[in-house]
DNA sequence: AGAAAATCTCGGACGC
DNA sequence: TGCGTCCGAGATTTTC
């Protein structure tokens, strides 16, 4: 489910949901869903106590801020997270539950058991995997046009697999990396080093729009994604390119294509998105020319 | 049967 | 030869 507008949809929801609660007990159910500490005892040990004061993102992260930890979580392909009363009845593949003295619960939920926890003492996450070596928020200030510049400058890797890695830039995933490159134009294995500057303009306010916009829609529901309260998004509804193989361009009439690029199911408009200035044959010339 | 919103690791290819 | 870079395969799992 999850790139940045889901799981910023999620932490907005949730937060207004359990910042303030108290864990009294913490449930494992799958141990693989605990990656830190080794031990998913000493990981429900720690939280027990603690407070939850709020839920902040990172990339595609959640940070669950407590009083002396700082839990962080990856929802992966599924992964979701509710608040119940102890006594509604448990769910299918409901792994991990943080029990709160108020008689409610969180409940972590993950059909493909992806997701994953890493507890640490607070202060001390953002410095360790996960996410230590994540790059940019696109939507802070710090994301500019000069910042893009940088991370595609010189660069061989088609512009795509470029964009998902985190590394770079986080939050970025399969529908908006797809959505972004179709506003910008770009084809999705244009050697990312020979963008022209007026494609940067075009793909750095492309991802910017793109994530705002699905943040204000609530994220894009396809399959399972749900919110902190349970409700689907809406951007669903507005993508112009994931999910519309063998549809009509909304732009240009032509049929949306989908091929793998990078191991990932790619969609993109033949007609606005054209292919490789210059195929791979050719020795890597730096088109640094701008 | 194959693909699905994500990520990690490994090994090989390639340019310099 | 070695290094940096990039890419694909394969792994995690269940569902439809």
């Amino acid at each position: 489910m999850p790139e940045l507008p889901e799981v910023e949809t999620v932490r907005r929801t949730l937060n207004a949901l359990v910042a303030g609660k108290k864990i009294e007990r913490v449930s494992v159910m799958l141990r693989r869903i605990i990656q830190r500490p080794d031990d998913p005892a000493l990981f429900a040990a720690l939280l027990e106590g603690q407070t939850i004061r709020t839920i902040e993102r990172r990339g595609k992260f959640l940070r669950f801020l407590m009083d002396d930890r700082t839990m962080v979580s990856h929802l992966r392909m599924e992964g979701r997270y509710g608040l119940y009363r102890e006594d509604d009845p448990l769910e299918l593949h409901t792994h991990v539950i943080f029990h709160f003295t108020d008689g409610t619960a969180l409940r972590y939920k993950d059909v493909r058991q992806f997701g994953t926890m890493h507890l640490f003492d607070s202060g001390r996450d953002l410095e360790e995997a996960p996410l230590r070596k994540l790059g940019l928020e696109p939507l802070d200030d710090a994301f500019t046009l000069e910042a893009l510049r940088d991370v595609v400058a010189g660069r061989s890797a088609k512009i795509k697999p470029l964009l998902l890695n985190q590394e770079y830039i986080v939050g970025i995933g399969n529908i908006y990396v797809d959505e972004s490159l179709f506003l910008a134009g770009i084809h999705p294995e244009r050697e990312a080093g020979s963008l022209s500057r007026q494609e940067l303009r075009r793909l750095h306010e492309a991802i910017v729009r793109t994530l705002t916009e699905a943040v204000e829609a609530g994220g894009s529901s396809i399959k399972s994604y749900v919110n902190g309260q349970g409700e689907i998004g809406m951007f669903q509804h507005q993508l112009k390119v994931y999910g519309r193989k063998d549809e009509a361009c909304l732009n240009c009439g032509q049929a949306i294509v989908k091929t793998v690029v990078a191991g990932r199911g790619t969609h993109y408009c033949p007609g606005c998105q054209k292919a490789k200035v210059q195929q791979t044959r050719r020795p890597n010339r730096q088109a640094s020319a701008d």
